[in-house]
DNA sequence: GATGAATGAGCATTCATTCAT
DNA sequence: GATGAATGAATGCTCATTCAT
């Protein structure tokens, strides 16, 4: 790991321990192991670490969404990929998922671009489109079922994460879950 | 309103726009009109009054929610007024809202004791209980049936905020997301 | 007790643990049982109390001193009886003995008047002029000998207060060194 | 001199002026030609520095002391090294010493570690102690000669510093005191 | 590129003091 | 006399940022 993406692994751990303003660069530099001045040689500030950060993130999880999406064919279960496969990400990468909403929830949400946010949903509002077109679901508005799906997902998680469950009831309710929120968008007349 | 309101209610306005860290106690006092030192007479320390705050504004919600709910009588019409309550109060107190989520993600959380976050939540799962209790809801755990609701209406909310809607469009939108999420979590076999 | 003295109590206790800066006003009367504002009612500042509370105890071990002086005729019986009885009476009043060396070194001495510094040694003084009006003395510096015997009386108060003596050796060493004092600064030569 | 140094000097300038509480350290930090922060780089608070200056102070005290005993033979001549150096080093080091009883007459003494404090008075004892190992004491605690001359150190100091005394009258007073002092602890048994 | 000493603006908090009741 | 809410100046300390090496 270089030294950029150390700072980074650095600052997520410590942002979501202590949030933005209770972790000092300098409390990021020394933990990362390099010394204050390098982490603004890299960064020109804090908020530029921080959205650097946030932007790092999303575009892992996008990675990672893309490839789940990929191995499947039907728009269900595309949509199936997309939905286990954020909830699975989210608990594999928790601290992660964590600064996402912190991050979302805080006026350094100003600092990124329109472009850069919509690159960031352009995988999940991509698949509802090609659904829709296809007529698979509910007359609708679009962005209404992804911000219903994306509350959904994210749901399930939190419920995840404070309940101790095991992997098995953990796939199942997944599962379960996904099912319902299917049977809640998608279009029943449709095979 | 006397001065402790009036610091909480500016300090909402000002958190809400500039997050915590970018709003000093001297500015809340300011434009509170009240003086530097009048500001920690009422609240030991700005974490305090983050969690004033916090805990005002969930009594706030609570106590209408209440009412709404007593003016119903079936499970299904009490949940729909707590559903729809939630979100119209939501848009009518954007600031609030904003808040509550700004607040759940942040270190702060912590410092809200067990007994008051128990007593938040009360209303929502006494409601679900007794549903569930009345054989109304699918065999799944009341506390991811109310976590599930719960997203739905940061959902719906979220949308409706993003995007511009008329007011009739809002009611129906609304209602029509409401029954989704009925009919999701219900027991499709009682009446 | 009347409520100044009630305060001058208080604020010796908490002026000898914490220090004048570590002890504000505030706790000084909540612990006094008065409220704020009867503290300034009776000392115009914080400054004003602290030199009171100086004076008072200097007051209070002058007469102390002046009742033990009375009891014994010859000088050096009377010189004993000062010495003795201020050790002794440090030793049962250890925080005002305490609170009037830390106040010598703070700026706050500059705040006592000339006349009543005076007077604060007045006792002292004018039994070595009279030893030294009697020829009793060595031919020093009458200042000096009050000095150097003020030096040994904290000095022996000190060590007492530091190991852990009997009362009986206490008086014994409390006498041993008065002897050696007065060895020190009596005129060898007359009987 | 470099800035901790600087720092420290005129912190105990300012210290012995205004005392503690009296002395900001933005006006430290000014007055020794550093920032603010500076001041804080090398002292973590303002305590830590006051204890700093004390440790500082009384180890060139000691340094001071140990070279003036080291050209001495005899236990007598020692002791004469301790007791003149010290009230020398005193009068020409007068803010250092009035800090020295300042710092302890005040709380922050007990920031001081016990290991710290022996060592402070280590010379001072060491040498009584190979005196009362040789014999040349007076049989009574080596703890409270210690405290005794110290005692008389320290008053000597104090009536040279409130009269103005030639140099030579200096000298003169300070070997008398030093003689009488020796007389009132050495055995007079040994020649 | 890497360092870390130095900076100084900024902020939370304290506390002596006032004054209307 | 007694109260205690209100004040706001004062201060210790933090921390993002710079820059000479």
């Amino acid at each position: 790991m270089d030294k950029p993406e150390k700072i980074l692994a650095t600052a997520l751990r410590l942002f979501v321990t202590y949030g933005f303003h209770g972790t000092p660069t300098s409390k990021i530099a020394s933990e990362a192991g390099v010394s204050n001045g390098t982490l603004f040689h890299y960064f020109k500030t804090k908020d530029d670490l921080v959205v650097a950060l946030y932007t790092s993130i999303r575009g892992e999880l996008n990675q990672f969404l893309v490839r789940q999406i990929n191995t499947a064919s039907t728009s269900k279960e595309k949509f199936r990929r997309l939905f286990v496969g954020s909830v699975e990400w989210a608990l594999h990468n928790g601290d992660a998922f964590y600064f996402i909403q912190q991050f979302r929830f805080s006026p350094h949400l100003n600092l990124v671009s329109e472009e850069e946010s919509r690159r960031q949903s352009e995988v999940h509002m991509e698949l509802l489109q090609e659904a829709r077109n296809a007529n698979w679901l509910k007359p609708l508005p679009v962005d209404l079922i992804a911000t219903l799906t994306a509350s959904q997902i994210s749901g399930i998680h939190q419920y995840l994460v404070e309940k101790t469950v095991s992997p098995d009831e953990q796939r199942k309710l997944i599962d379960d879950v996904f099912e319902l929120t299917w049977a809640t968008v998608a279009n029943p007349e449709l095979p």
